[in-house]
RNA sequence: AGGGCCGUAGCUCGAACUGGUAGAGCGGCGGACUCCAAAUCCGCGGGUUGGGGGUUCGAAUCCCUCCGGCCCUGCCA
């Protein structure tokens, strides 16, 4: 049997060039070892205040991304994790297993809610949701970014004390952490992570920028002192990051690019990552604008997968509603 | 539940006299410079003054109410 694969994006912000170098690009690899199951975790983008039209319009996007990257619905379950409703239910069994110390401890929550007026009770359980959404599929391994690694640790914990407490229930999954490209850095400040909220757009390559926008992002980029092209994240965080974008779009080693742009300056190395991404991103777009034209067939793809996943969810939420004391009746 | 303080641009605001055209700094955006950036210089936008109602010729300012935040006290478990 397959290994079992569980991995999610919130549809909230802009989907960008690190989104896809350091998540769908990696599951599309992944996608003929495991069995991949994909979620637009909607739920999870209400936990900060949200619009219901915005929320919806995200959903599609990302789904229509999900499948101009390459997953393949006939390999991989993509579905929207609103739409299975044992998320909603196990998070809530598996809240009264989590210990509110464990949670307060948690960066991202202490991060995200710093400095905010109000902070919703839903930011503080997210992992507790997370948890919910990885052990309802029985997943081995989660592919996550560095700063997803806390939660999925949790997700552990919150499991060994649900199986030693109640009895062997949930499988216990591992991180897999993405490498380099669990990394894209901002073009505005490489030393932070491309997020899909920044403060200025010029941190981000979305997705859906034309070309024109593109060579703007990547000619304001922030560099680093020096002009030689070389792969040194400590010292050069700024070209460092800009090197990871084109070798992982074009699979070039970095000794190669090193070689290849020695003594050739920054404004001539980013003309020509402008280029790579500009035509890398060319076909994915040109897909993602027909699955926009045609959102029957994929309101079609995410049924059949709400389909699947909720006959997966639901066994292993009833195995756990037996053991917690709620059935049979 | 009762009481106190508070809410102005993305952020910080001991800016806005006594009720009389809503401001600054930082950030952001654009340009110059630069191999490209950064730094620097030049320029630019940005607001339902938390929401709604009232008083007034006129409300950020006064009154009522709701929302949100911080604090004190009480009540229940």
């Amino acid at each position: 049997m397959p290994k079992r694969s569980f991995s999610g994006i919130q549809p909230t912000g802009n989907l960008h060039l690190g989104n896809y170098l350091g998540a769908i690009k990696q599951w599309v690899k992944l996608q003929d070892t495991v069995d991949g199951i994909y979620c637009i975790v909607d739920l999870h983008a209400c936990t900060a205040t949200h619009d219901p039209v915005v929320l919806r319009r995200s959903v599609s996007a990302v789904a229509a991304f999900y499948l101009a990257a390459g997953l393949d619905p006939a390999k991989s379950t993509i579905f929207v994790q609103s739409a299975v409703g044992a998320h909603s239910e196990l998070a809530w069994i598996l809240g009264c297993v989590a210990r509110f110390g464990e949670l307060a401890r948690m960066t991202q929550f202490k991060e995200k809610g710093e400095g905010r007026e109000s902070v919703s009770v839903g930011l503080f359980t997210y992992p507790v949701l997370m948890a919910a959404d990885i052990l309802l599929y029985d997943a081995n391994v989660v592919p996550v970014g560095e700063d997803q690694k806390q939660h999925v640790e949790l997700c552990r914990d919150v499991a060994e004390r649900f199986n030693a407490t109640f009895g062997d229930t949930f499988i216990l999954p591992e991180p897999l952490i993405l490498g380099t490209g669990g990394r894209i850095m901002g073009l505005d400040q490489p030393t932070k992570k491309m997020s899909k909220s920044a403060g200025s757009p010029n941190n981000y390559i979305a997705l859906e920028d034309d070309p024109d926008t593109i060579t703007r992002k990547i000619k304001t980029a922030v560099t680093d002192t020096g002009g030689q092209i070389c792969y040194a994240p400590e010292e050069k965080p700024g070209i460092s990051n800009l090197l990871t974008i084109y070798s992982l779009l074009t699979g070039e080693t970095m000794s190669d690019l090193e070689a290849r742009y020695t003594g050739k300056g920054y404004g001539f190395f980013k003309r020509e990552l402008t280029e790579v991404v500009v035509e890398n991103l060319r076909p994915l777009q040109t897909r993602y604008r027909a699955l926009k034209k045609d959102p029957a067939a994929v309101g079609e793809i995410l049924r059949q997968g709400a389909e699947r996943a909720a006959g997966i969810a639901g066994k292993t939420l009833s195995r756990a509603r037996k053991r917690f004391g709620m059935e049979p009746v």
